[in-house]
This record gives structure tokens, sequence and C-alpha cells, in this order.
DNA sequence: GCCAACGTTGGC
DNA sequence: GCCAACGTTGGC
């Protein structure tokens, strides 16, 4: 049996929140338009992975709750739909350039374990998402790492 | 609001 | 194929 992966996927809760994720218990990770994050939904993600989900421009800034992968990814819809902003007129249809996976929600924290917490925490002084200049969405989490953030959300 | 860090685009 | 210009992300 294969080790599980552990993740952290980004998102601006104006746009889409884990109290979004909550409300629709499942949601395709699509409008992801980076070669990286999407290798990384598309190649490296199997269902039952756990993922930790982060609010960026949030106040605070943090993790705010966990989710799962539901499936092995699958093409992302919008970037056939011309009214998406995530249009992609290059991508053919047989062999689509963005993929995505269904993440469904696992808990939301009481608390958001933020940002601020994290960088003082000695666990996760290598934690790639705390580097300086991460602009990656997508990315996988070291599992002793992922391990101390749910143990910080949980007090 | 600022700006550093990147990724992408397009001229050559 | 190089690289300058530009756009975006996202922390501060």
């Amino acid at each position: 049996m294969a080790t599980r992966g552990h993740w952290l996927v980004k998102t601006e809760p104006g746009t889409y929140s884990i109290d979004d994720l909550e409300r629709d218990g499942s949601t395709p990770w699509d409008g992801v338009r980076n070669y990286q994050a999407r290798n990384f939904m598309r190649d490296g993600m199997k269902p039952g992975d756990r993922v930790l989900v982060y609010h960026s421009n949030a106040k605070p800034m943090g993790v705010y709750g966990l989710a799962r992968v539901r499936d092995e990814a699958h093409p992302d819809e919008l970037q056939f739909d011309p009214s998406s902003a995530y249009y992609d007129e290059d991508s053919d249809r047989d062999d689509p350039r963005w993929w995505c996976v269904d993440l469904e929600h696992v808990e939301t924290f009481e608390s958001p374990v933020s940002r601020e917490a994290m960088k003082e925490e000695p666990a996760l002084a290598d934690m790639k998402l705390l580097e300086r200049g991460m602009r990656l969405s997508v990315m996988p989490v070291e599992p002793h790492e992922f391990e101390t953030v749910l143990r910080m959300a949980r007090g």
C-alpha cells in the first residue's frame, strides 16, 4: 500500500472559501492555470489524499480546514467554456491542457492556523508555503508538517 | 498601496 | 533561443 500524499491548496476566500466548500460538499478544483500546480493535481494527487485548505489575501492568512481528494484528475471543463475567464482557446478536447481533481470537504477548523503562527512553529521551518515568493497554488506538504498543522488546529 | 518574485509573451 | 516587457500573485 502506497503512502498517501499530503497537499496544500491556496484559495482567495473572496473567490472560493472553505465555507463554500463545506456548503458544496465537494467541488472541482478548477481554474488552476499553472503547469506545476496542474502536474501535482494530474500526476501526484490520488483519491483519499488529504489536503490543507489555505486562504491567501485573508485576515488572517492561514490554513482554514481540511479536504480530501475525491477522484483521479479529470479535464478542467472551464478551459472549453468561452464565457469563462479560464477559457483556453488553444486547448483541445482530445488532448486537454488543464486538469483538476475534485476536492471534498472534510473539516472546517474552529479557528484557522494562521500564517503567523505557522512561521513561529519550529517544526514548520522548512515548509514550502512559507518560503518567500512562493506563488504555487497547489503543493505537496511533508507528512510531519501536515500533522503539525493539524495539531495546531486542534490546540 | 507597494513591490518582489515569478511566469508568460513576443520581438528579434 | 534570448531576453525585455508585461501581467499576476500574494505577502507585507
